[in-house]
DNA sequence: AGCACGCCGACT
DNA sequence: GTCGGCGTGCTC
């Protein structure tokens, strides 16, 4: 489609474009064409350096000054994979987060669209010989490649070798051999999106009359019968039935074939992610209660609004904010023939949330999950190009959707952490969500029952449009929450793990109470694995990660110590690695160790423990869920994946066993990330008719998070955590990015960590008043010509919180503004010009960091 | 990133 | 003398 049919007006001699590759490099190259001049958007093949790469055109080249232009060698699509509104999305993420365009660009399009070309080594017999004998006659280098390709029987890409051999570049040795002939070195053509095909037997038309037929098969009864049995389904079947089920060989086909009354065609099939996954039923016949309805009017009369301001719904638990987008929806797509996007955290991309879309606009949804491969993945991205498919369900990278026509954004659960990407580009989804509503005319709703408090002073500033469900729409009431002081319970005794301090009496009752009436229950503690350490008894020795400074936790089911950042595992240990003691403590408890008390405490009760570590397979997770919603489960154990999103009736009672991890992280957010746990898993509660209680176990009861919670008190919390962050300031009251300098070597990091702080405070005028110290609410500054270096204040630089991860050492700082363009500004210098000492010292750029682990 | 070029210590 | 270690600079 598109086809605007004016690729003529090339003025017939060559021209160049601009081309940005997927590479760290904060430059374009200029390449010549020869031929019409593809768009800004469309994917190239170029040749660069000795290989060939894919990147993207974007915009038309100046080819003065610039000696030894080369010619692209291909151009990859006929439409743009990034539409002219994506690639001006794609310019203010590079600059905003200070990576290059090419990176950028990469992350907007499905991976199959830039998967790059691969060099391939096949041994030739000669070479085989020559490696039997040794090669005297070779380098070494050359010699220990030949060995390394033959122990691969004999082919294996370049990459593959180099990450092998290591040390330095192969290419020397590749040279040598192939120029010997004894190995031979081809490219492999970058693989185009793959389509998945399968094949079918139609009948070629015009059918043979009965004569025909006659001397046609004569003795060949097998295809007579074959034949005719295509022609009672439509006149095709596919090859592999007709094979299979039919039980036809594939010489009778054949033979049709030659006889010239059927082919075999190839056709395309689109993979399904959800195909054989349960139907959606019918839309359930809900009516908008009073304050949806006012909801759905304000975001409907938004759409008539050319530049219509964010929304942002906040919506108690089980309000029905669903509800409310799909009405707004509905007007978009079925209405005024737009297009929208939904955005929900991965992890509530179960069936039951797809479900509720699916049931309402079957086909025409597109639904982007993390299971799916990249075949299944490129194929819903095409039909939502075409059009085909009008709504996008799906995690973070969903908000690139080139989608025509947009007409809506949602942003459901919109304070979720997991918005903002943890490598570059690294964005934050919401953020990017409203920017892009705003340029393309469309209207944007943020969602949740505990928004960000970003997004909370937008509201009260009057940048975001507040709507408000403050009711569940059932007309049930929130559920009665309840402390139980974890202090009172382990008097005298530290030690964890005993049952009583796992579960209180009070805990116990309501869950003995819940299984008696056959109603269910959820448990939720957020620490995965049987015990967070392994403490020796003797000496104290804490087994740590090899890679990272953080101990390694204990899964008893695998009897092994795991790094939950690096993966790295390692067997259990019986006896202390340093004096030898045998006398161990498993310390910080974990859902494994919490499963085991629970079993030990009901032993009729039929547990399901939910966490990365149970949900290994594609769908394990919405299989475990399904088992919730059968009944075939009385209680669910988990991490905070159980806290989004479930809405189960008959589960009456939430128990959480430890509300204390994760409050005490050296982090800013630690407080609201407590409090918007709490409160999502408290919204779990009491869904249905039965009603529902919360019992929360603390050892800090009287914490404002922990007191909010129990209130469900969200305009509280927001006030107090608001105050909290004034002193010292934090975001949402300025701006924030974070600078990691890391290196294997901790000497480098630390230097190289002084090294740009100093660098950076050279530009900053000495004498002008810091950020920080200016009137409390001064918003992000629109002043953005007069925006000075003196706006950024720098602090630090410090050890991170978790001072070595991956086997590198790492230090970083503060840049802290009320300014993003003076930030901006900044941040460009120091990625454009300042280098770093030598060696492998990293500089990565993290702005609007959410976790500052 | 990935590659080439260039200049210094331990091996054929 | 060479191999290859790493620092430096460039890639259209």
């Amino acid at each position: 489609m598109a086809s605007s049919g004016t690729r003529a007006s090339s003025h017939g001699a060559s021209s160049h474009v601009e081309v940005a590759l997927p590479l760290p490099l904060f430059r374009t190259f200029t390449y010549r064409v020869d031929g019409p001049l593809p768009p800004p958007g469309t994917r190239v093949l170029v040749p660069f350096q000795r290989g060939e790469r894919i990147g993207w055109v974007v915009g038309p080249g100046d080819p003065s000054g610039i000696r030894g232009i080369r010619p692209i060698l291909d151009v990859l699509e006929r439409e743009p994979s990034v539409p002219v509104a994506l690639m001006e999305l794609a310019r203010w993420m590079a600059a905003y987060y200070v990576t290059p365009l090419g990176v950028v660009l990469r992350s907007m399009v499905p991976s199959v669209l830039s998967d790059a070309s691969r060099d391939h080594l096949t041994l030739t017999p000669e070479g085989a010989a020559a490696q039997a004998m040794g090669s005297p006659e070779s380098t070494p280098r050359a010699r220990e490649l030949l060995a390394t390709l033959a122990g691969r029987g004999g082919t294996a890409t370049v990459s593959a070798l180099r990450r092998e051999l290591g040390k330095g570049s192969p290419w020397n040795a590749v040279r040598e051999l192939t120029s010997r002939g004894l190995v031979e070195h081809e490219m492999e053509p970058p693989r185009g999106p793959t389509l998945k095909i399968r094949k079918v037997v139609r009948v070629r038309h015009p059918a043979p009359d009965l004569m025909e037929r006659e001397s046609l098969f004569r003795r060949a009864s097998r295809q007579q019968e074959c034949f005719e049995l295509l022609e009672t389904t439509e006149g095709a079947r596919e090859l592999a039935i007709l094979t299979g089920e039919d039980g036809f060989s594939r010489s009778v086909v054949t033979g049709l074939e030659e006889k010239g009354l059927v082919v075999v065609e190839e056709e395309e099939l689109l993979r399904d992610p959800f195909q054989g996954r349960e139907a959606p039923g019918p839309p359930p016949k809900f009516d908008l209660i009073p304050a949806q309805a006012v909801a759905v009017a304000s975001l409907v009369a938004g759409l008539d609004r050319a530049t219509p301001a964010p929304f942002l719904l906040h919506g108690i638990t089980g309000s029905g904010k669903t509800l409310v987008y799909i009405h707004l929806l509905k007007e978009v797509v079925e209405k005024r023939n737009c297009t929208a996007i939904v955005l929900v955290p991965e992890i509530a991309l179960t069936p039951q949330t797809v479900g509720r879309f699916r049931a309402w606009f079957g086909e025409k949804v597109a639904v982007l999950h993390s299971a799916l491969s990249d075949g299944e993945r490129y194929d819903e991205w095409r039909q939502l190009r075409s059009g085909e498919k009008r709504i996008v369900v799906g995690a973070r990278s969903a908000l690139f959707a080139p989608l025509p026509d947009l007409g809506a954004i949602v942003v459901d659960e919109e304070h979720d952490g997991s918005y903002k990407q943890s490598e570059a580009p690294r964005y934050q989804a919401r953020d990017l969500a409203v920017l892009r509503a705003h340029r393309e005319g469309a209207v944007c709703v943020l969602g949740s029952a505990t928004p960000s408090l970003e997004s909370w002073r937008n509201a009260e500033s009057g940048k975001f449009t507040l709507l408000s469900l403050p009711e569940r729409a059932t007309g049930a009431s929130l559920p009665a929450v309840e402390v139980v002081d974890l202090r009172t319970l382990r008097k005298g005794d530290g030690r964890t793990g005993r049952a009583e301090t796992v579960l209180s009496p009070r805990l116990v009752e309501a869950v003995q109470t819940r299984l008696e009436l056959g109603q269910q229950g959820i448990l939720l503690l957020n620490r995965r694995g049987y015990a967070s350490f392994v403490q020796c008894r003797g000496c104290g020795e804490v087994t740590e990660c090899p890679h990272c400074s953080v101990s390694l936790t204990f899964h008893r089911g695998r009897k092994r110590l795991l790094c939950h950042h690096c993966r790295h595992e390692e067997p259990a240990p019986q006896r202390c690695p340093r004096c030898g003691d045998t006398d161990l403590s498993y310390r910080g408890m974990g859902t494994e160790q919490v499963e085991r008390i629970v079993f030990e405490t009901f032993p009729t009760a039929r547990i399901a423990r939910m966490d990365v570590d149970t949900t290994g397979g594609k769908w394990a997770h919405a299989e475990i869920l399904g088992r919730v919603e059968r009944r075939e489960v009385d209680l669910l154990l988990g991490t905070q994946m159980i806290a989004k999103g479930l809405d189960f009736p008959n589960v009456t009672l939430v128990g959480v066993i430890n509300a204390d991890v994760g409050l005490h992280l050296p982090d800013f957010r630690a407080s609201e990330r407590t409090f918007q746990l709490l409160s999502q898993v408290a919204g779990r509660a009491g869904r249905g008719a039965l009603g529902g209680e919360v019992i929360v176990q603390t050892s800090v009861p009287d914490h404002y998070a922990i007191q909010a919670a129990l209130r469900h008190d969200y305009e509280g919390f927001a006030r107090r955590e608001l105050k909290e962050r004034t002193e010292p300031r934090y975001p949402p009251h300025l701006r924030l990015a974070n600078v990691v300098v890391s290196s294997p070597d901790p000497e480098l990091a630390a230097a190289g960590a002084e090294k740009a702080v100093a660098w950076l405070r050279r530009l900053i005028p000495a004498g002008t008043v810091p950020a920080g110290t200016g009137p409390a609410g001064t918003g992000p500054a629109g002043r953005e010509d007069e925006a000075t270096h003196g706006e950024v204040e720098v602090v630090g630089p410090a050890p991170c919180p978790i001072e070595r991860l991956h086997g590198r050492w790492r230090w970083h700082f503060f840049l802290r503004t009320p300014s993003p363009a003076a930030l901006g500004r900044l941040l460009d210098l120091l990625v454009r010009e300042h280098s770093p000492d030598p060696g492998d010292v990293r500089i990565s750029v993290d702005r609007d960091p959410v976790a500052l682990l």
